[in-house]
DNA sequence: GCATGATAAATGAC
DNA sequence: GTCATTTATCATGC
């Protein structure tokens, strides 16, 4: 089975060919800015006290940084699923280093 | 200049590689055989990675940049990597 | 000098 | 909340 894309897709409102009908991605989204190092370090250093922010410390952190408090709780969304990658693979690569010393 | 020294062994972008020809074609050969639906379920990126010798992660990294980078060349020279799976799957058949 | 792989913001499904 | 994505940006390969 295949995944389905997670865009929604407005019927008829897409690319010409019908083969590649998933080309057609209307959604209006905001255009990526990459925020600046004191922004990071910032969030980086409440990330390190705790990887899931309060709404009393979110709205302070929104304020203090010039941020909205949406995207501080997309940043600590996306610093989590970060964390989770990096542990994952670091984990893969010690499973692999325990199988080749093993042999 | 401390960053730099941070990130030149925490960032895996400085250990960037290009896949092998091998493992490039797989993945082309995937993509324009579903370009009705280039989105490989978990099972066959799974596949896929063992296929090029890549990771599941690095499957979805290529098929992420694919989509984008074949979407932004539509109506340019693009259309003619359609080809590249009509003819490859011409020949086989043949 | 761009092509390419990986990452950082941002969205949507569930 | 997680998580597979989209998109722009980054850093590298050649």
């Amino acid at each position: 089975a295949e995944s389905m894309p997670p865009a929604p897709y407005p019927p008829g409102t897409l690319g010409s060919n019908p083969l590649e009908s998933w080309t057609g991605n209307v959604t209006v989204r905001k255009k990526r800015k990459p925020y600046s190092k004191f922004q990071t370090l910032e969030l980086e250093k409440e990330f390190l006290y705790n990887a899931y922010v309060s709404k009393q410390k979110r709205w302070e952190l929104a304020r203090n940084l010039n941020l909205t408090e949406r995207q501080v709780k997309i940043w600590f969304q996306n610093r989590r699923m970060k964390n989770k990658k990096n542990s994952q693979r670091q984990a893969a690569q010690e499973a692999a280093a325990n199988a080749g010393a093993t042999t | 200049a401390v960053m730099i020294l941070r990130s030149r062994f925490l960032d895996a972008r400085r250990r960037r590689r290009n896949f092998t020809k091998e493992a490039c074609a797989i993945l082309q050969d995937y993509f324009y055989s579903h370009l009705s639906n280039p989105y490989p379920s978990e099972e066959a990126k799974e596949e896929l990675a063992r296929k090029c010798g890549l990771t599941v992660l690095q499957v979805s990294n290529w098929f992420g940049n694919k989509r984008i980078r074949y979407k932004k060349n539509i109506g340019k020279a693009q259309e003619e990597a359609n080809l590249y799976a009509a003819k490859k799957a011409a020949g086989e058949g043949a």
